[in-house]
DNA sequence: GATCATACGTGACGTCTCGTCTCGTTCCTG
DNA sequence: CAGGAACGAGACGAGACGTCACGTATGATC
């Protein structure tokens, strides 16, 4: 198997299409074309656009960022460098459409859904950093750390579903809500 | 104009065929040919497939139930009988297929993507009840409610395409957490 | 009741992409 | 230096796209 060279071509093509092109415009001859690539070179190692997508995914390649999240203060501090990352994306020229673009693959292929919240950083890094904080007493013991992750990502998901500006500062407020302190809240009705 | 039968028979068609079929199997043509309708017909009255979607779902004909959320009692009861209304939906046979393919659709077509949370309930329904609820003081006066509203949808759509099992007692989980009250959640370190 | 505009169903058009299938050609292995 | 695997190129049938032209049905106007 000589495949080294044109696997990377193939992964690049499909990226740089992905991001030019959305999803739903991607097609096999475009990415061959674009990599010098036969298509049954495409059809021999992969089984179908939504994998090539999720091996993008996995790779990085999708993004021009990568999602780590820092432990280097409080959580909330830590979680908001995170959303601040992520939201640089979204407000980048056609990055809402990325993100809709990702979407829609993860909705369409199963390959690409298991990967999505990690191609985002959810898995990994936000869960990770939500345990430490768990342990740490800066959240209660109860928090069910992998729904919130879910539910930010969601939540980020869900406006960018809805064609609205990215309300970035709403977001920050979420956060802050979500892994607010106990007792912290403003009272009163 | 003559279309309201045929308008009856499209809007049929293309309900019964996306609940069959996922969003990506839909086709004008199978549509036409299932009302008995040219497919000009179609393209007269609707300039895209995600068009007829987005009829579909404002007029209630994609999910078998309404998710009318009460107002009977403390709001997580309230929220805790609208999320049970959804999951039943999710966990019936195809049901998060179904769900998956609304979410394809709305990631591809601006018209669905823009009325998505209405179409389950999340716009009217559920911000309504926080809204109340805050002004109840049952939630904190500086609670995000639209925010929330997002988190938990999105919560949802992530967990449906991340193809796990819907994990309702983790959701459950998260909306209890979401909407506790201030002080309440089990501490120490 | 004849006329006219318009919505209708049918079905053919050219285009596109799919996934499969040969072709030679290249290049690694033994 | 052979043999074969992986390659680039591209033809192929299938099927859906969106547009178009035709003839029929319907409902309003005079």
């Amino acid at each position: 198997m000589r495949s080294a060279a044109a696997r990377e071509a193939i992964l690049a093509a499909t990226a740089r299409q992905f991001q030019l092109r959305g999803y739903d415009n991607l097609t096999i001859e475009g990415i061959a074309k674009e990599a010098g690539v036969g298509k049954q070179t495409i059809y021999r190692w992969w089984p179908s656009r939504g994998a090539l997508i999720a091996e993008c995914l996995t790779d990085g390649r999708l993004f021009p960022v990568d999602f780590d999240i820092p432990v280097s203060g409080p959580v909330l501090d830590d979680v908001e460098t995170w959303l601040d990352r992520v939201l640089a994306v979204l407000h980048s020229p056609g990055g809402s459409g990325l993100l809709r673009s990702l979407v829609a693959a993860a909705a369409e292929d199963d390959a690409v859904g298991q990967h999505l919240s990690e191609g985002i950083g959810v898995e990994q890094s936000l869960h990770t950093r939500l345990t430490l904080a768990v342990r740490a007493g800066e959240l209660p013991a109860d928090a069910p750390v992998d729904q919130l992750g879910s539910a930010i990502l969601g939540a980020i998901i869900v406006q960018a579903l809805g064609r609205e500006e990215a309300d970035a500062e709403g977001l920050r407020e979420l956060v802050r809500f979500l892994l607010r302190p106990d007792g912290q809240a403003g009272s009163s009705a």
